[in-house]
DNA sequence: AGATTATCTGTAGAGTTGTTCACACGTTAA
DNA sequence: TTAACGTGTGAACAACTCTACAGATAATCT
């Protein structure tokens, strides 16, 4: 179940050192699939452009239009419907329409998740991420 | 303290349109400030890459060297260190010398939670995933 | 000392990504 | 019907990223 599969090749001229085999054993045969890594690797780089990360902490409030979350971002609307579409495919944001509007809002619990625990990272006040609230951060 | 500024930026030939203004208003007043929005952009594109991925969920189990990293992720050396000096960076790893051996660790618990929470997005097999996370919020 | 080992770094090329522009599509109003 | 509106899409271009290779650095060993 496991791949990145070149760890004993063939025979003993394989030129990869190991120090503790043991180890690197033990952690490959827990390694998630190569496709189970892939589609977190897509997620996370979803997350990794700052025009998208606004739009979903706006989304984070609920759901908005593409003219408004566009304001809201400072993103053109042309900018924010592309970023909208690669976040439509994943299944990250939902649409919901309404004649010529497009509602969108956020389609998984997790990124929710995602977003408040990497504020949290960054920095930006505790759990508490939309609100002032001071923790300051040693060194 | 928010930026994304030209909301209103002069007179009334501005060219965004609003439908709901008072909750763009809402939400932008909540918004984290540009660099706040950055950094999260940049962690989060960190975990961007499967082969990163690997790396941090190896050292979910403990610290490794990097030719044991390499063996696990199938990485080259050279690669694995490029990768890890990346991390370095931000502080999401950190590194324990020992002679010319460079042990890397995470240093940092959040990560460890965006990753047990991206698999938990990706692979949802809810199985025994990596026993990440153990110190998570008591019951 | 020189050789070997483990890690680190610089660079170049291929590949990918974000932004902008222009226009197309479907809906609503006149 | 025509026009305006909100949104979606494709193409082009700059900017960025990943990978591999070569070489550099520092510690260890003979």
């Amino acid at each position: 179940m496991t791949q990145i599969p070149p760890l004993a090749p063939s025979g003993p001229e394989c030129s990869l050192r190991l120090v503790d085999a043991d180890k690197v054993e033990a952690v490959r045969s827990r390694m998630p699939g190569d496709s189970d890594v892939a589609d977190l690797a897509v997620i996370f780089g979803l997350l990794s452009d700052p025009g998208r990360v606004r739009i979903l902490i706006a989304l984070l409030e609920g759901e908005m239009c593409v003219c408004d979350l566009a304001a809201t971002t400072g993103l053109s609307e042309s900018g924010v419907s592309h970023a909208l579409r690669l976040l439509r495919g994943p299944r990250v944001v939902q649409v919901r329409r309404s004649g010529r509007m497009a509602y969108y809002s956020l389609a998984d619990s997790h990124v929710r998740m995602l977003l408040d625990l990497g504020l949290t990272h960054v920095g930006h006040t505790g759990k508490d991420r939309l609100r002032a609230v001071e923790t300051a951060q040693p060194g």
